[in-house]
DNA sequence: ACGTACGAAATCGTATACGATCAGTATGTG
DNA sequence: CACATACTGATCGTATACGATTTCGTACGT
């Protein structure tokens, strides 16, 4: 009589290991051991093994034949590499959304932004982050394409398990940041072309990751340069 | 002593129903079971499973609790959006490709597109697909960010998988995509700015998708207007 | 002391068995 | 006759068991 869950048991051991890696509670490097998971869990060693195949395939752990799986390395350059996608499928998205975005959405999105001003001056860089993920997501929620509105996800989860572990809030940036999100919102209100749209929703992202760069002296791989 | 195949029985599974599904010997719609399958391939129903849980990842089939998977469906808007978004991730791989893009690599390109004319004058659809693949493979193979190429390869896939059952050759427009092509050429020969490359790469597949719609008078969804 | 061969422990990979769930059909009731 | 309910067959979901593979420590020979 109990209330059937109506996830399986692989989708809810899929949702946990998952929630422990973005946490920060499994690390990079950290193995996961089938049986312990398995067992810690409470379940059987099938479904778990299944969402630790789901996980590979999201690339949040790497998985070898007969050895098992770790939690993904934060290599560097995979964080750029992320990044740079994330630009330019967030950039399309952004700009597909355009026409559907409403003066209510619009303001939604303000006030935010208004909220993220004010984190700039407590300096609360986390509640920071979290405004800046729900800006975002205001204005690409409304893409029309699923297909591209799924890639944005991916990269923004991709990024939130990269950023545990390297949680880099680049100071000077987050002004610029509240700035350009504002210039986002005015092409937005007056329906500027789709083009344009692109081209500031990639740019703004292609800062942030300059910035990161610039901040934290890596040597960006050559082929980041070019496309912004 | 046998020579162990190094592919796990889920991965040959995985291998073997993708490629029925590609070739169209599981048309949309055909229902996927477990027992049935894992009886053809001589394995047992966990690596079965585990290879449609993949192919669901990758939308290649749905999947209901309980119920099953059956092999997705050609939803017309399906199509769209793949191209769409194919259209963006492609052109992105192809602006980042153009910098390491060699002369070799273009007198390459260059000999397919002459074979593609051919294909035009003895009218051989079949051929002139399979090249087309092979043209635009050669120009954004070479494209530094993983995740990126990835996301082209699995456009292309889905877009095999969708194109299996309902294959369109759109006569007047394979001419000008010949022509595109060797545009597209001279712009990578010549060391054009990204933007170029990426506006050329993006409206040439735009091109072929307003060609398609045009020619199978689909109403195209209000959400595919504005970005090419 | 070093390298190699061997063996044990750990861990994954798969087969099989059985319980759970769903769709469709037959049956009872107003 | 319409509708709700109980049954049945098909199929999935998971647990358990065991074989296969890798890894790592250890003993042995040089």
């Amino acid at each position: 009589m109990s209330i059937q869950g109506a996830a399986s048991k692989s989708e809810q051991a899929y949702a946990a290991i998952k929630d422990k890696i973005l946490n920060g509670d499994y690390s990079p490097g950290y193995r996961l051991v089938l049986a312990k998971l398995a067992d810690d869990l409470g379940f059987s060693v099938v479904p778990v093994r299944e969402a630790i195949r789901r996980l590979e395939a999201e690339s949040f752990v790497t998985f070898e034949r007969n050895v098992g799986a770790t939690v993904a390395g934060i290599d560097p350059t995979e964080y750029l590499y992320t990044m740079q996608t994330l630009s330019i499928v967030e950039g399309a998205a952004t700009a597909l959304a355009a026409p559907l975005i409403g003066a209510a959405d619009i303001e939604r999105a303000r006030a935010i932004n208004t909220r993220m001003r004010e984190c700039l001056v407590d300096f609360d860089p986390v509640r920071f982050t979290e405004l800046n993920a729900a800006f975002h997501s205001v204005l690409f929620e409304s893409c029309p394409n699923p297909h591209i509105l799924d890639l944005v996800h991916r990269g923004w989860n991709r990024l939130k398990a990269l950023r545990s572990s390297t949680f880099s809030y680049v100071p000077g940036r987050a002004r610029e940041s509240v700035a350009e999100h504002e210039a986002l919102l005015v092409l937005l209100e007056n329906h500027a072309p789709a083009d344009d749209v692109e081209r500031a929703a990639r740019a703004h992202r292609a800062a942030t990751l300059e910035a990161y760069l610039a901040h934290s002296r890596h040597d960006a791989p050559a082929s980041l340069a070019g496309l912004n």
